[in-house]
DNA sequence: GTATTTTTGGTTTTTTTGACTATAATTAGG
DNA sequence: CCTAATTATAGTCAAAAAAACCAAAAATAC
């Protein structure tokens, strides 16, 4: 109630007084787990209030002189050691009450997040258990309740993940260097929902397109005669790009 | 250079400080001038330091108990009245040095921007102009200098729109409420390039589709055969929703 | 050793696209 | 008033793509 914004009431001609921010940004990572065939994402556990004990996602206040995407990493980097990593903005949270810790600080500061969308490959992101923090990944149709309003930041990222996979080629950016042609179809159908052609469609309009690579390399899984396991080949890819995809 | 930036030395144990917010909302707004056939932005005259005299988008600070939307409906609808308004937000602009006032602020304050997109319909959309302030459409290939980054704001802007174009009906957020299947084909050719099919066949798929209703008014502009004017029937599209746009 | 399962490589039918032609209804210009 | 130019509209037809379907190969399961 103290300070500055108590300018409120000041003077009617000046202004209304405007909100003091603090900065957070929260990162949404997703995967895939090609062996069990689910979709992950990335949560851990609170080590401080407010929501201690609750899972979240991974999200850092945003330090002077640093970008959000520096920010970003930064958290990033702390969770978890990868090779390679997409990432992009996702969306900005910020109305009022949507952290506790504003109806407790008494300057009246709101605390708006900015969320980022990322994608890791499964087998090559290992991460960083430091002591006690919990730290997991969650299939997405089983994450419980989070802290703040990450469960609603998770139907954005989700959404983005569904609209990223049909208009370009992020499916490669979450699978192992090395897939199988299955490996690709059931990552569309778990996440697109099985509304598209059939499987032997689906290889042959995608093998035709000529950016997938046969290593000649095979591998059984269970029953079934074994599978060749295909590269993903940027350069060949160039021509699709900003194109529709065509082959889903 | 004062008071809590320099905590950053004290203490190597404490974590470093944050940085302190001002939020702002800017807001890129698209029209069409279905007679000149021209895409359009709304810009607003700077009345303040910075950039006092410099072409930007109408934008505002948070201020306290507002949320991020609220502040741009607020600004936007101090500079226009419509009567129907598509809005949603477009990307979130925080690097460190965006803004001349983190310099001349002794406290170090960060300036923030969330961008809003927005699309309004030309003949419905009144500009509100308020003693000195300049405010005008601008052709999007014309745009001067803007103040801040407002110049990169817009190339998300058109780049957002472009997607939206493609992958959903916002074409008829901007139309008038009755048009021609030209104005409809010029606007896309416009936005996107002529790179899809040719008038003919637009129309034909277009029709075929059925959720655009011959009103039977014709009307004529300039030589040719009069076009009948169509409305968009938005229960008709409903089925469409979430799928690919076909006829372009 | 036989059945089952999965990958792989096709064929055929249907639908959609792209290129093109023709006609109708207006204005422009003499 | 007559003719040419212009724009809207309607439709055909071949090529391409998509969807549905079929069958063999190569492994595991039992």
């Amino acid at each position: 109630m103290a300070g500055r914004s108590q300018r409120k009431t000041a003077d009617p001609v000046t202004s209304p007084p405007l909100a003091d921010f603090k900065v957070g940004v929260d990162n949404v990572i997703f995967s895939v787990d090609t062996a069990q065939n689910r979709l992950l994402v990335l949560l851990v556990m609170r080590q401080e209030d407010p929501f201690l004990g609750h899972w979240s996602f991974p999200g850092t206040l945003v330090q002077q002189g640093e970008s959000l995407e520096d920010a970003a990493y930064r958290i990033l980097s702390e969770k978890i050691r990868v090779r390679n990593l997409y990432l992009e903005q996702l969306y900005t949270f910020g109305g009022p009450d949507r952290d506790p810790r504003e109806a407790a600080d008494s300057y009246g500061v709101r605390y708006l997040s900015v969320s980022y969308f990322a994608l890791v490959r499964f087998a090559e992101a290992e991460l960083i258990a430091d002591g006690v923090s919990g730290i997991a990944w969650y299939p997405v149709d089983q994450v419980p309740q989070l802290a703040f309003d990450h469960n609603r930041i998770l139907e954005y990222g989700h959404r983005r993940l569904r609209n990223k996979l049909e208009y370009s080629p992020v499916a490669f950016e979450v699978l192992p260097e090395l897939f199988t042609l299955s490996d690709l179809y059931q990552l569309y159908t778990t996440v697109l929902g099985d509304g598209f052609s059939d499987y032997s469609n689906f290889r042959s309009r995608l093998l035709k397109l000529g950016f997938l690579e046969d290593t000649g390399i095979k591998v059984s899984r269970g029953a079934g005669r074994p599978a060749s396991l295909y590269r993903f080949d940027a350069e060949a890819f160039a021509p699709f790009k900003d194109k529709p995809l065509v082959f889903i």
